[in-house]
DNA sequence: CGTCTCTTTGAAGCTAGTCAACTCTCGTGG
DNA sequence: CCACGAGAGTTGACTAGCTTCAAAGAGACG
């Protein structure tokens, strides 16, 4: 655990402006970076951390993709979200000093570890990372609140146009294609998170693929319509 | 405003375990009283805040009884929680300096105002509030997971029976019967909320009476079965 | 090259939604 | 004080949309 654990520099990383504040002196970067001493690789499949387990840290996402996901007692699992590059994942351990759900790589994955009590000590001296901090926790509130009208009122096509929309525009601000995206996770997973069955959100991708509104091979989604797409989510009928 | 503008004291309020951190000194005490300087009364069906309206301030609910809620462009709206005495309201407003959802009382109610610059200055000295603060967060965050789950896996009978004992559980907590309780919303908000129609609230309501499991007398519920209620929760089927 | 997982597609069944009629409660005003 | 009306809730009949069950096809990987 030497050569293995590259000294992470988070005044250098390309995805500052995902996971940190804007305009801090180099003095407070130094001491952010200093923060941040550990990086953690996790291989596709494996558990960055699970339900029960201890609460230290929280984990900004450098490389890879999550999903979180909470179970009910007799084995139902739901999906509660995907996270991906400089997404911050861990924030439901707060509360009760364990975490409360699982988070799986869907791909190989690398995550910059926070220690909690670090940042904390951090936020209370560097204003911006503590309001940074807030916002983050805020974020993860209100794109909740979205999943709960996505689950509770919408049908089918109009969740799977919601969460094609919702995936390209993070991987667009990102770098990545508007209108082309691979998907990491399963048919079954999408369907968790959906709240539909993987019957479902296949039935529903070849409908979709059908109207001309995307091609879908595989993972391998593009997007041929995105207004299209828009205007599912926005009226009541789902357009024929 | 003078007499009526009752001077807010946390140190004595009796609902100080709920909405503020433990073991504080009273000095930390006298500066947390002054930052909740004034409450607000809002009437029943009146907004403490709506979509769209800039974000000042987080509020804890003294008295009363909220939902507060999302909506999509065309117009359909989804109930996001409901909260009661204790709770804080308006998290949803720090990420983008304006609130997202609308909060609406469903009864006379009146909160406790804690601008939110004022928090941010105090939790940086105190650390039990910054920790506290953080709590309430997380907590809101795993309290919509839970959610999550509800809407995207349960059936119409698995999202009342949790809904119900969700609620008196929450009342039981403040003091009120583990078993009785008064409905502050319609069944239309309950549907929303549970992600079902309020016919489909009215059927499940009645089929619970009719097995026995809880009385119902418009908005007054009595739950004369709380294992059975738990069960159905926990088990598949959902008991005949 | 065979096995395993993931995905697609069809047919049948069931849950919850829709539409509609009726009842109940409560507040208001004659 | 009672009648009336509005809003909330209940119930029935019918339907739409998603799930379930089943079987077969497509890649991925040792």
């Amino acid at each position: 655990m030497t050569a293995n654990t590259i000294k992470v520099v988070c005044s250098n990383c390309n995805l500052r402006e995902l996971c940190m504040p804007v305009g801090l002196s180099s003095e407070q970067m130094d001491r952010i970076d200093e923060m941040v001493a550990t990086r953690r690789k996790i291989k596709r499949g494996g558990a960055l951390f699970r339900n029960g387990e201890a609460f230290t840290s929280l984990y900004a996402i450098r490389t890879g993709f999550f999903k979180t996901s909470v179970a009910t007692e007799d084995g139902r699992d739901q999906v509660t979200g995907f996270q991906m590059a400089g997404e911050i994942i861990g924030l439901d351990g707060i509360v009760n000093d364990q975490h409360s759900c699982d988070a799986i790589a869907l791909e190989d994955a690398e995550v910059c570890v926070m220690p909690y009590s670090k940042l904390e000590e951090l936020s209370r001296e560097v204003n911006a990372l503590q309001h940074h901090v807030h916002k983050v926790m805020s974020r993860e509130i209100v794109r909740e609140h979205g999943v709960m009208l996505l689950l509770g009122s919408m049908r089918a096509e109009e969740r799977l146009a919601a969460f094609l929309l919702n995936l390209v525009q993070r991987l667009h601000a990102r770098g990545f294609s508007q209108s082309e995206l691979i998907l990491r996770m399963t048919r079954e997973e999408i369907g968790s998170y959906l709240g539909l069955k993987l019957e479902t959100v296949s039935r529903t991708f070849s409908k979709f693929a059908d109207d001309g509104v995307i091609e879908v091979k595989q993972r391998h989604v593009r997007i041929l319509d995105t207004h299209k797409l828009q205007s599912m989510i926005n009226s009541q009928q789902c357009a024929a």
